[in-house]
Parts: structure tokens; C-alpha cells; sequence
DNA sequence: GTCTATACATAGATAGAC
DNA sequence: GTCTATCTATGTATAGAC
């Protein structure tokens, strides 16, 4: 698997994603013809993207959005009824193509260690390709009402999850140490997680997407396979 | 070294930062009686890190914080002259109490392999017992304004810095692997900062500390240690 | 030193013209 | 569908009494 294959994946699923904005909001959506609701509510959360990778969320007023999306403050309300709703949506979107695609990648593993590679691999290359939107689910997740917040956290359980059950599957085959599960899928979630959360840092050193996952792997297979 | 003893450390340590904070801001404190003016910083900075476990800093108002510190919204404004002031200080006094204690700790280690496992468990010790500390300087530090940014990025490489230093001592030594040391401290931070970031799911699963600091420790020890 | 009252700014949201 | 103009709420900060 090659990153730039990844990333027309994502793109393709990114595509898609707005469609399924549209259909799951069409109470809130007021707008009629399909094409243009799209494009609007892709410049839209593009802006939005782009203003909350250098402010938070809260900190963004609907002037700004207005400036960086280019539709004035009005026409912004034909597409959410309020700036929560827009944040909601945003995440709920974001959350659910990360999944889908993740799944996607690792079915195609071949026994517990090859799926446990692949794991990491996809999700880096994934967080790498969608960064602005994984970086703003993680940073703005506790600024969701109460149970949207609790979406996010079964969300960040459930990619656990998958993690949790490879590893179970690699200690039941011999190939895995018989170490704490649940831990060891933890600090794998938390090194993914760097990736995203620290662009700036493995940026300005030129760690590579491949440098960074290669090494986790290396981290994660000293832990856990038994030589 | 027991979580208890490492727990007074920090608690003394506590009582000289809103008297180090004091002398640092003589210029913006308007309040003469050095106790009176030190206990109520204690009220504010409390107060504020309360409130700010449940929302963001720019969410809670200062009707917020005069509500939880019981003090009037003008007393408060005589204990800084913004609220963006609030903020820079609780960060600035975080960053240079956990830095301090974190270098102390470590001087008493023999050794790199020793000095490793010391950095990690006191720093992940030092984080739970001012883990609201953390989390609000880890989760704010980019609402801050341009040069404090700056700062903090600074004061998060030096932490790394003394993982770096210790690994690169370890590798000359021979006692651990030739690995890429940067990305190794990065990932060891990665996994410390989970900690204090994902509280909530590590008490839900009555994880402890010391299982916590240890898994962390066998893992790093698993991919650096030469047996 | 601390309070109450208030000025002033900014933000979210809506109404109605085009 | 989109725009401009505007209403209203909320928030920061200060002035002046106690």
C-alpha cells in the first residue's frame, strides 16, 4: 500500500461525505437543488477546516466563515440553523468516513500481525490525509453538546476496539505476547494520535508519513511478537 | 519512589507558584498584601482550572469564574487586566513548576537505562497529580497569543529534549539499540501525554498509575533495551 | 480591596429586499 | 438562494461607591 493510493480513497470518500450531509440534515438544509447544496456545504466546511487549524472553534465567528467561505452570514444559515449544529455535523461526518475507510483497509490483512500493520499504516496514512479534519475532531470534541460528546468517545472506543480484537486474535494464535490488551491498544491509539495532533512538530523535522508509521511499527512489534 | 511521596513534592511546590506568579506580575496585581493577594490567585487559578475541565477557556466567562472563585467580576480584574493575561500566566507558572520538578527527579538516576524509567514515571506521576494542570495547558496552548505560543512549543521540545539526551547516553553506552532517537522520545511523549489527556477512560477501566507507568516502560524498554 | 452598576464591543441569528 | 441591514444577547472591562 502506497500513500498516494490512499489518499484517492479518502478523496473519492470525501466526495461522498457531503451527500451524506445533505440526506442526514435535509430538515435543517433548506437548500432544494442537490448539486449546489453540495458545493456549498464543501466550501463551507473547507473554511471552516481552514479557520479552526489556526483558532478554535468557538473563537471563529460566523464573519469569519462568511470571509474565508466567500457566502455572506445569511446564506450560511440556509445550510445550519445554528453554529452548534454546524460544528455537529462536521464531527458526526468526520468520524463516520474515518471508520468506514479504516475497516475497509484492514480486512484486508491476512492473519493478526499482517492486520495489525495494516492497522497502523491505514490510520496514519488516513489521519494524514484528512489531518485538518482529524486534528478538529479530536481539539473540538469537548466543545459538542452533551450527546454528541458521548458519540465521539464510543467513536474513539470502537477504532480501539479493532485494535483490541487483532491483538487478541495474535495472543490466542501464539504469534503475540500475552501482554495487558487493552493497554497495548491505548499507547497504539496515543502514538496514532501524535501524528495528527503534532503535524507541526514532525513537519519542521521532515519525518516522512512512512518514517512515522514504520517506526510505530517497530515500537508495537518489539512489544508484542514473540520471535 | 511511591505516587504518594511524589504527591507532596508537587503540593509544596504548589504553594510557590502563586507566590512565584505574584512576583513575576507585580505590574498588572494591584493588590499590596502579598498573603491576601496569594490566597485569592490560588482561589482564581482553581477556579478557572475547574471550570475549564469542562469547557474551553474562551467558553467560560468571567460571570463563570466570578461565580466558582466567589469574587466579584471587578475584584478579579484587580488579579489581572485581561482575561487573555489569565491565561498566559496559569500556563506560564504550569510550565515552569512541572519542568523543574521533572529535571529534579531525574538527577537522581544512575544510569540511562535507570534514568529512563525515572523520567517516565515521574513524569507521568507529575502529570496525575496536576493532571488538570496538563490537560488545560496541553489543550489551550493554541488560544494563547503569537510569542507565548511560542514559548510553550519551546518548553514541550525540552521535555523531549531530556528523553533524547538520555536514549542518545543509553545508545553510546551500548546498553540500548540504535534506533531513531527523535522519533523514539516523540512516541515515549506521545504515550505520556495520553495520560492525562484520556483520564476519563483510563479511571473508567480502573487503570492505575503504576500499571499505567509500567506498561509504558515495558514497551520503550522492549524497543530500546538491549538484552 | 471589593462591590455594584454600567459602558462598550462583538457575536449569533433573523427579516425582508432582490 | 443570496444579500444587506438589524435585532438581541452575551461578554469583557471599567468607574465609582463603600
Amino acid at each position: 500500500m502506497i500513500y498516494n493510493d490512499f489518499k484517492k480513497i479518502v478523496n473519492i470518500s470525501k466526495e461522498e461525505i457531503s451527500g451524506q450531509i445533505l440526506e442526514q440534515n435535509r430538515d435543517s438544509i433548506k437548500i432544494k437543488k442537490e448539486k449546489r447544496a453540495i458545493e456549498n456545504l464543501i466550501r463551507i466546511i473547507d473554511a471552516t477546516l481552514a479557520i479552526c487549524s489556526k483558532k478554535s472553534f468557538q473563537a471563529m465567528s460566523i464573519r469569519d466563515l462568511s470571509a474565508e467561505s466567500g457566502m455572506s452570514r445569511g446564506a450560511l444559515y440556509s445550510y445550519f440553523t445554528s453554529k452548534e449544529e454546524l460544528l455537529v455535523l462536521i464531527q458526526a461526518q468526520g468520524r463516520e468516513i474515518a471508520n468506514r475507510v479504516l475497516c475497509d483497509q484492514i480486512a484486508h490483512g491476512n492473519g493478526p500481525a499482517e492486520k495489525l500493520r495494516l492497522g497502523i499504516k491505514s490510520h496514519i496514512y488516513l489521519s494524514e490525509a484528512m489531518q485538518t479534519w482529524f486534528y478538529f475532531t479530536y481539539i473540538e470534541a469537548r466543545n459538542l453538546p452533551k450527546d454528541e460528546q458521548k458519540r465521539a468517545i464510543e467513536s474513539e472506543l470502537q477504532t480501539e476496539k479493532i485494535f483490541i480484537d487483532i491483538i487478541n486474535e495474535g495472543i490466542q494464535e501464539k504469534v503475540f505476547r500475552d501482554e495487558n490488551v487493552v493497554l497495548a491498544a491505548s499507547v497504539i491509539k496515543a502514538m496514532l494520535q501524535d501524528w495528527y495532533l503534532k503535524r507541526w512538530k514532525y513537519q519542521n523535522r521532515k519525518v516522512s508519513v512512512d518514517d512515522y508509521a514504520d517506526f510505530v511499527i517497530n515500537v508495537v512489534e518489539s512489544t508484542l511478537l514473540i520471535k
